[in-house]
DNA sequence: CTAAATATTCTATATTGTAGAAAAAATGGA
DNA sequence: TCCATTTTTTCTACAATATAGAATATTTAG
């Protein structure tokens, strides 16, 4: 795609912008807070993979925690690449909705 | 998908934002001017057509113009569950990029 | 009737989305 | 030590969407 689709969008932002460890199951909570909706435990890790393969993300294994147990966790971090793509739909985002100052669609 | 994806929504958007008749080339036309990139006839017909599908906009046939001749346009327009749509992914905008006041990248 | 213009329709392939089962790795207790 | 439990990731398969562009249709002017 031409642009980061809407999954790679909200994964890209989970990872910069939330304050706890960018980890698979992490991202998807707050992807699914954010969106109130649900997601598969696929549509995370798959769409996170090939971010990582088109270099918008790094990861690093982190070091087994003093907690219950379990695979240890894959963390990510953004690329500067990736940081240009956000930047890249964000402008899209103000040019096409400016001037919309606020939609409101009464429920059927 | 939960959402429009990126190129429903630039469709979308042209035919309830543009002044100009919407009909497949103009929305294409839009969509380039916005992007500043090229879209392919196919990447505007084809998500048109399943936009109609899933009801998010209709379409009528333009009576022939007075112009040099060609086939009549298929003007396209906004239904309300698609101005609902639009309205939910602004929802996750708003939430997404808030107290982000600026992206700031340098070029490599 | 034909050439030229304008627009849409169609088709095929590549890429992405999505769900969830399976596997891996870590811990604590018998 | 071994096994049940927990947490997390990896893998796989299929569905849906993206994208390009050739083919077709329709209109007008001459």
């Amino acid at each position: 795609m031409k642009y980061l689709s809407r999954p790679e969008e909200l994964i890209l932002l989970a990872i910069w912008k939330m304050s706890d460890e960018p980890y698979g199951l992490n991202i998807r909570k707050y992807v699914m807070d954010i969106t109130q909706k649900y997601w598969s435990i696929g549509a995370i890790y798959v769409p996170l993979d090939r971010l990582e393969n088109k270099g918008f993300v790094t990861s690093s294994r982190a070091d087994p925690t003093p907690e219950r147990g379990g695979k240890s966790k894959r963390l990510y971090q953004l690329t500067k690449d990736g940081l240009e793509q956000l930047e890249e739909i964000r402008k899209i985002y103000q040019a096409v909705w400016k001037d919309i100052p606020q939609i409101s669609v009464k429920k059927s």
